[in-house]
DNA sequence: TGTATATTTGAACAATCATTCAAATGAATT
DNA sequence: AATTCATTTGAATGATTGTTCAAATATACA
């Protein structure tokens, strides 16, 4: 077996050195659908706007415009983050009048940030 | 003060509701290096295939074939994850022979993503 | 009712990024 | 020395994505 037969099958039939260690290993993976979950929430948290919109929503309930006051973004761009944030139920908010109030909706978040900022201050 | 003002100075310069509310949640925030850290590992750990390749390898030290017989991808998207997920400290690897043999170098990834999955599973 | 303002939204744009393919490298085997 | 094979690498491609701008909502206030 070489490359050229895998060409008509790209994916799924490469080499193996070691089949029973695959088969053992790919058996203690999650499920598909549970890995993206993971990776989705990981994804979230991976852009600087919106790790840092967590972490003033952390310190202090806050409207859209002094939100983007504090992480020197606009007001737009943050809007348009915690759209996401919200859909992915991270954080909620509250009408008031004109304004919006975020805040945090899961409190596992703040341990999630606080175990790698403790292992990154090490 | 005025949105048409604001176009001069497009970021750091929106309208503020509560001034010391912003100053105070400003003061408490990491600074903007740390910042950027965390949020590089989460975005490491937010691709879905570089999470199956980390929590492969939780589970057992793999060749990079092995690897992408596991997580069913090719061994060339995998060699160029292996890369940055390498780069970032996150892993290691041994050469034996042709074979390279990679293994987590990071102890507390599994810890953080452990807390993650226990928390979605509640 | 008309104006001001806080927020949301959609489209456009540029940048980033994951994957693919082909080629290169490096090490074992014959 | 030539071949095989595991891995790496670089360029190209298509897709995703964060930001910006302008316009639309929505609420308060005069």
């Amino acid at each position: 077996m070489n490359y050229i037969m895998n060409k008509l099958a790209p994916v799924c039939e490469v080499q193996i050195i070691d089949r029973v260690k695959v088969k053992k290993t790919k058996a203690k993976l999650p499920h598909s659908d549970e890995t993206s979950q993971i990776a989705g929430i990981f994804k979230l948290l991976g852009d600087p706007t919106r790790l840092k919109i967590i972490l003033a929503l952390i310190e202090n309930e806050l409207c859209v415009c002094d939100l983007a006051a504090v992480i020197n973004s606009t007001v737009s761009a943050v809007s348009h983050q915690l759209r996401l944030l919200k859909s992915e139920k991270l954080i909620k908010f509250r009408k008031d009048g004109k304004m919006a109030y975020y805040s945090i909706d899961d409190n596992h978040i703040k341990n999630l940030i606080d175990q790698l900022r403790e292992h990154l201050n090490e």
